[in-house]
DNA sequence: AGCGAAAATGAAAACGTTTGCATTTTTATT
DNA sequence: AATAAAAATGCAAACGTTTTCATTTTCGCT
């Protein structure tokens, strides 16, 4: 295999020599200025600069074992879903002086634990993954290494292990008491298939809960399987609306509810007047269609931070974080896209 | 400062021992598998899975120079943008058993020049930037070191640095000549600051050529200037539209289409029949909206793969790529949004 | 069976830091 | 000015691999 030579690239040896320090106080000026004195401290700043010296933290790593790096992996980096989430923990991260790696496994398990596996091979200090379906194998991993692991996105009360999120159970329940508020009857819902996606899961749980307690049924063929894309939701709601359209859409998340809509406005379909439509999530943009999406906003940024906070916590204290469980509050934004029945 | 001890994650060592052979073997079985001997390989591979044994490659890294990492810093990641970009570059990257390190930098180069050091002090073996707008720090770091950079999303024939992109002149002028073949006089060109945005300027500089080549002119107040965001987008059309429409809007990215496309619906101006709108990109979405956006199709995920592709080649080799630089096809896509003027 | 060449394995020296401990320098106190 | 205590710095042994070189084992021939 090829080996890279440092070539012109200078290390601590070559800085200490040129301020005339031992190595030891390089190091020490990096990792505790506060031990190294004014004056020494100049010249080392100088002769760093001088050299154009960076600092070789996997050397360090492989000395301490911590490589300031996390890990966060999600099922999908090209969507709207998660986006806010990714760019929150990475800035949070940033701000830090850590780095973040990322990968996405497209609602594959056993794609997440190979990703585990190559993560903590590369050393990192500490991971987030979505929800609470996972395979145990991740988990015996990270705890054979001591590695904090924290589930983001999702909250359960009685989580066994940290989570930063929100009740999907409760997006779920508010968008649909919402709608049966109103006084709709025959409702649609679409949601993805909930195998291994404890997010949708939960969701349609609220939804059903609040049909049940207000004593309504749901046909069979009011219960729609899409997953998160626009087009196919799109294709769906048109073929559900030109046959038997019902007077209103509970989605799962925003994504599908923008293809509802589309559908709608395809078909000539008035939203609200025709037809109400409610989504999860308030994604950038659904604030700005035509009509405005009712929708139950995801605080993503905050749980991006948040997430964050708790694993640099984990990871420098070496003990579980104060709020074991950590809920961020849902918000429902009721906008243009519902009314009451026609 | 806390130092992690291994705990009971087991070494190359331990796994050495149990499988009765020297931990230079054990070592070999990982890198060159080819290299032992059939029963040798089954004793060490029990003995690894037994133990739980998982690689550190930071102390390989440490060895031989290459941590099998890669750098991508992006603007924003929160937007349907980059996102496609990100997940097919990150996607080509875990094929070939490498990960990524991804930052954002919010368009300010400075934070670029930050962020570039910070992945070299985790030794990446090659990093993508986007674009040609850059500082010249970064450059000096990454040639000093010997470590791989190129260029991507955009596309010229002369860059000084492999670039792996699309040609944003000419998907400018493809989107700007539509308009005026089909008609159009009364123009709105709504543009995002070009000061550190090649891409965006490279666009406006092909719309501009058009409208010089067809010997048109265009009043300053229909050159508008509005960030990548659908809610500013729809604000500042809303404006436009209200006092003094023009026929149609040349969009310099979708993002900016869709808040147009927003603002016509919420004043009931049909599309295309009142105003036609054009954007660039086609991220996802864009196909279904209602009228479907006209655009140039941006092959986010074509670069993606591609650009990891040429800096694993460019890391492999220590070499330029034999394509030093790339053009990935545009491809116009005419859909409902656009038609003759009324 | 004996030989030489090829294949498989082992021993040990890197890789570039960090940090405990030892030593030197500074500071405060008398 | 002498001394003890505190602060600053240096020395050298880690950290967990990889790889060169040396050694041993295996294999194909005669």
């Amino acid at each position: 295999m090829r080996v890279r030579s440092r070539k012109g690239a200078p290390g601590i040896i070559e800085v200490a020599k040129l301020a005339n320090v031992s190595p030891a106080t390089v190091s020490r000026f990096y990792n505790s200025p506060e031990l190294v004195k004014g004056p020494t401290r100049n010249r080392i700043e100088k002769a760093a600069a001088n050299l154009g010296y960076i600092r070789d933290r996997m050397a360090g790593t492989l000395h301490h074992g911590f490589s300031g790096t996390f890990g966060l992996i999600v099922p999908t980096i090209d969507n709207a879903i998660f986006a806010e989430l990714i760019e929150a923990f990475s800035a949070r991260l940033q701000e830090k002086d850590r780095t973040m790696l990322i990968a996405a496994h497209g609602y594959d398990l056993a794609m997440e634990t190979a990703i585990v596996r190559s993560l903590l091979e590369r050393r990192i200090d500490g991971i987030a993954l979505i929800g609470f379906d996972h395979e145990a194998v991740p988990f015996n991993m990270l705890a054979q290494r001591d590695v904090p692991v924290i589930s983001v996105w999702n909250y359960h009360q009685d989580s066994k292990i940290p989570c930063v999120g929100a009740d999907n159970f409760e997006a779920g329940r508010l968008i649909t008491q919402h709608i049966i508020d109103l006084g709709h009857k025959d409702i649609a819902f679409v949601f993805p298939e909930t195998q291994s996606n404890d997010r949708a899961r939960d969701r349609l749980k609220g939804a059903l809960a609040v049909i049940e307690k207000n004593n309504l049924k749901i046909s069979d063929n009011r219960l729609l399987s899409c997953s998160y894309d626009v087009g196919a939701a799109k294709r769906l709601a048109k073929s559900v609306l030109s046959e038997n359209a019902p007077t209103a859409f509970v989605c799962c998340n925003d994504i599908i509810a923008h293809g509802v809509l589309f559908a709608c406005q395809n078909l000539g379909i008035k939203v609200p007047q025709d037809v109400s439509i409610v989504g999860i999530g308030d994604f950038g943009g659904s604030e700005y269609l035509e009509p405005a999406l009712t929708t139950v906003r995801m605080p993503a940024n905050r749980i991006g931070t948040k997430a964050a906070d708790t694993l640099l916590q984990m990871s420098e204290t070496g003990m579980m974080p104060k709020q074991f469980v950590e809920s961020i509050d849902l918000e429902f934004i009721e906008r243009a896209s519902t009314q009451k029945p026609g």
